[in-house]
DNA sequence: ATGCATAATAAGAATAACTTGCATCTCGAT
DNA sequence: ATCGAGATGCAAGTTATTCTTATTATGCAT
């Protein structure tokens, strides 16, 4: 995906469009807000309005260069319509983001629609927790107030 | 679920909260939103702001009371959590939902949130399609774009 | 190359869905 | 019946996103 593929999208190929493109294809995460493109783009010198960085995301959308996703309710985030369909798995504590494919799954919510003579369209699937570095940070954390909870070791010299 | 069961729920039994919960209980539709439930509680004569109608359905969501939903990006729905869980289909022409349980897919899921060593905490799957009564609609009007485009049929006595 | 119809842009206003501050009111333990 | 913690209503504030409008750029037919 490129300047030429803007215009096979049937976009026009301005500058915008290409440096919103080039973040999306070169940021760290693969998974961004409006709001973190629009960083961003201040970041790399670049002075595009971010009414304009969500009108291009949503045609990005409408021309199947992107997909959107909506992990928490509030807000939008999107990624390059680059490879397979797939869902995701994200960290309520970091955000953080993983992506799997389950053929099985995939099948049996087809076959859930069919069975209700639904035409199904598409789907979300987005499970919650917490990742292994997250749980490892918590169970420090408890070590640390069970600490608390002993003041009086044999080590504590700090009264 | 009634007033005792606030009580049992920590909450003190107001005029507000007895009435919002009787909205999600005898509202024609299960899945409603929080514009929904004010303005249910406006036609039942209430006058109960609406920044209450949004506080009394979080601190139910807090309590257990009621599951919230995002079944478009856009809003929060509710229902009650009187049923086991269940996950959702919904119609993106008319808004109808229904409901259904897949074990397999929730089996799936624990599954693979087990590989990646995340501690799974919650899921949201929704399927988006077309009812059968909308796709029907649709037909219909297909059918009459199609009578349109030959105006001149026999019986047309309209010019 | 040039002019023009069409499309795209920027900036601020507007909107939808909530959320919060605060004066006032109500529930319910005493 | 009293009274204080917690609840409510209203208005104002937020957040994320979209719309409006004046301005500018682009593609295409000369
Ligand atoms: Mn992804
Ligand atoms: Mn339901
Ligand atoms: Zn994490
Ligand atoms: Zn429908």
């Amino acid at each position: 995906m490129d300047a030429g593929g803007l215009r096979k999208a049937g976009l026009k190929v301005t500058l915008p469009r290409i440096k919103i493109l080039e973040v999306l294809q070169h940021n760290r995460q693969r998974h961004v807000s409006a709001e973190e493109v629009y960083r961003a783009l201040l970041d790399a010198g670049e002075d595009i309005g971010l009414a304009t960085v969500y009108r291009v995301l949503t045609q990005f959308e409408t021309a199947g260069i992107l997909v959107r996703h909506n992990f928490q309710g509030t807000h939008s985030v999107f990624e390059l319509n680059d490879t397979v369909h797939h869902d995701h798995i994200v960290c309520i504590e970091c955000g953080r983001v993983e992506e799997f494919v389950d053929e099985t799954i995939e099948q049996r919510q087809r076959e859930t629609a069919r069975q209700r003579s639904f035409r199904m369209t598409g789907h979300a699937l987005v499970l919650y927790g917490v990742c292994p570095d997250c749980a490892a940070k918590a169970e420090d954390e408890e070590a640390d107030e069970a600490a608390e909870d002993t003041p009086l070791r044999e080590d504590d010299t700090s009264s």
